[in-house]
DNA sequence: GCCGTTTTCGGCCCGACTGTTTTCAGTCG
């Protein structure tokens, strides 16, 4: 039986959650939820680890218990301990605690006071008014319960929102603020550029706190006002998007963007570091004793605790600190750094713009090259280009080619894989191609290993240059197909293929967790937007912030290469 | 439940805001 990693974060996470509802010790919940964490950020599979007989226990925040735990979710698909925790206490409260302004205990003492397991429940207790008359509770509490929950069947649960809406919700009230106060910059998981974001947290520094936040709370999109006070501030939008406004002292500036930028669990890390050197560590600064050793900026914080600074993406906890202390960072790649664009669409297929309109919208990016690789005759619905359709477009590029001199027009497909592995196109017409990207898009039900079998036989294909979206997810709305990502970056890279970071918002496939472990095979990527449009051609920046998550540097990426290298690398 | 440049036992990050209180618990990040 083949488990996902998911599940078993799942069935671990649940395991918290109801241990934390039953008031269990805070630090073996945290215990349980710092194993998920390490769990979600693994980017091969724990079932495979067992398999070759790898030690899971080894794994950060895994010890021998929850090791056996896993052992036992491997072996049988389940876990006795949390199907006990469910006769005690009904999972249905976890979707109660994680209402906003309802946590473990409030649950907890609802469960036992008033037997309320669902949000049905609750809800009929809150307008029965038998929730204010608790002890602890009152009729304002009640009246955010209401609230919460009519929010919550909106929304048909709680959700986050892709990183590029978020930008689109938040930019017009950035500028707003900046009209109105100082230093306004973007904390949160936003700034480690997360794909999806919960909220907003947005820092600032200002002389006039009052006037700052009645400014902050009365922003014309403001839906409603959480919290207001004197250094920190609440509102929803009338997208339903949260965000906070911290105000801080510009002195302590570093010190507070350090901590909002977290992660959570980098700021604790952090924190520990401090602690070990006899020092505190929080929003105001590094202290020893009174003494204040850093705060200004974000730099001097981490050079007070001995470290070099960490970029906000990489600050998830996973060995940052590490490499940090041991100046074995990476130089991130940077969005300069990005010389071309290796998957775009045309009007000759199912993109908006023609060859030369797409081309022009690239040079104005400064590319030095840039493919044009429509999709193949197999994608039906998007007109796909076949053997005859494809060698027109060939000749337009190459006359384009003569015509335009400070860019490079690469002749290119995003060619189908079929469900039998071949590719949708004859090598007779991939030979003339500069460049041959390919991909799935049918038949995406198959078992992992007819999936993972027919990638690779694609992959022997010698045109093969690219798998594009590597995993088929689509964020919040559809899971990867199911196949072997490690088997298929080891073989890539012994056959000289290359996978895809696909920087389509919906998309970010591969994910940091994959582009991260692509870097320790030594797989080189591509990013590359998918573009449709010329407007599309701006998402670069999520794939390179995906990229950046993955600890990715310049030289791992071959878009980042010239166009004479990178020729070189595509010849197998 | 994890973990160790002080430890195999005894720690485990820290502060703001709200609501319900009259000194503080719960939640959030």
């Amino acid at each position: 039986m083949v488990i996902h990693n998911k599940e078993i974060s799942d069935k671990l996470n649940e395991v918290a959650d109801l241990l934390d509802i039953k008031g269990e010790n805070q630090f073996r919940v945290r215990a349980y939820r710092n194993a998920v964490r390490t769990i979600s950020g693994l980017s091969g599979s724990i079932t495979e680890m067992a398999e070759e007989g790898k030690d899971i226990s080894s794994l950060p925040g895994i010890g021998s218990s929850m090791a056996e735990k896993i052992d036992e979710i491997l072996k049988t698909g389940e876990l006795k301990q949390l199907k006990n925790l469910k006769k005690e206490l009904p999972d249905s409260l976890i979707e109660i605690m994680k209402l906003e302004q309802m946590g473990p205990q409030r649950t907890k003492i609802l469960h036992d006071k008033l037997n309320i397991n669902t949000i049905d429940d609750l809800k009929k207790a809150a307008e029965d008014g038998e929730i204010e008359e608790l002890e602890g509770f009152g009729r304002k509490t009640t009246k955010n319960i209401l609230r919460e929950i009519e929010e919550y069947s909106k929304k048909g649960g709680l959700q986050r929102i892709k990183i590029s809406e978020a930008e689109k919700q938040i930019k017009p009230m950035i500028e707003y603020l900046k009209g109105k106060m100082d230093n306004v910059t973007i904390a949160g998981s936003y700034r480690r550029q997360k794909e999806t974001v919960g909220d907003i947290d947005i820092l600032a520094t200002g002389k006039n706190p009052d006037k700052a936040m009645k400014d902050f709370t009365e922003y014309e999109e403001v839906d409603r006002v959480l919290s207001k006070g004197e250094t920190k501030s609440s509102i929803k939008l009338r997208t339903g998007l949260q965000v906070d406004l911290r105000l801080v002292k510009k002195r302590s500036f570093g010190a507070a963007l350090l901590y909002f930028t977290g992660s959570k669990a980098h700021s604790i890390a952090l924190r520990k570091t401090g602690q070990n050197k006899g020092y505190k560590v929080n929003e105001y600064g590094v202290f020893k004793g009174k003494k204040r050793l850093a705060s200004k900026t974000e730099k001097a914080m981490y050079e007070a605790l001995d470290l070099t600074y960490i970029e906000p993406e990489l600050r998830e906890s996973r060995g940052e600190i590490e490499a940090s202390r041991n100046n074995e960072l990476p130089a991130l790649i940077t969005l300069e750094d990005i010389k071309g664009d290796l998957h775009t669409h045309t009007n000759f297929t199912d993109g908006n713009y023609s060859p030369e309109e797409m081309i022009e919208a690239a040079q104005e990016r400064g590319y030095k090259y840039y493919a044009i690789t429509d999709h193949s005759k197999k994608v039906a619905m998007a007109r796909g280009l076949d053997e005859k359709r494809l060698g027109k477009q060939i000749e337009r590029i190459d006359a384009l080619n003569d015509k335009i001199k400070n860019i490079k027009i690469l002749k290119g497909i995003e060619v189908d894989i079929l469900e039998d592995g071949t590719l949708d196109l004859s090598n007779d017409i991939l030979k003339e191609l500069d460049i041959v990207v390919c991909s799935v898009h049918y038949n995406r039900n198959l078992s992992k290993k007819k999936q993972t079998k027919r990638i690779l036989k694609a992959m022997d294909n010698p045109y093969f240059n690219i798998l594009a979206h590597p995993t088929g997810r689509l964020i919040g709305e559809r899971r990867g197909y199911d196949v072997d990502m490690e088997k298929i970056m080891k073989e890539a890279k012994d056959k000289g293929c290359f996978l895809e970071i696909n920087s389509f918002p919906d998309r970010l496939d591969l994910n940091d967790a994959n582009a991260r472990f692509a870097k320790e095979t030594g797989l080189k990527l591509s990013i590359s937007t998918d573009a449709h449009s010329k407007g599309h051609l701006e998402y670069i920046k999520y794939g390179v912030a995906q990229a950046r998550r993955g600890w990715l540097e310049k030289d791992d990426v071959l878009n980042t290469h010239s166009w004479k290298e990178l020729k070189k690398l595509l010849t197998r």
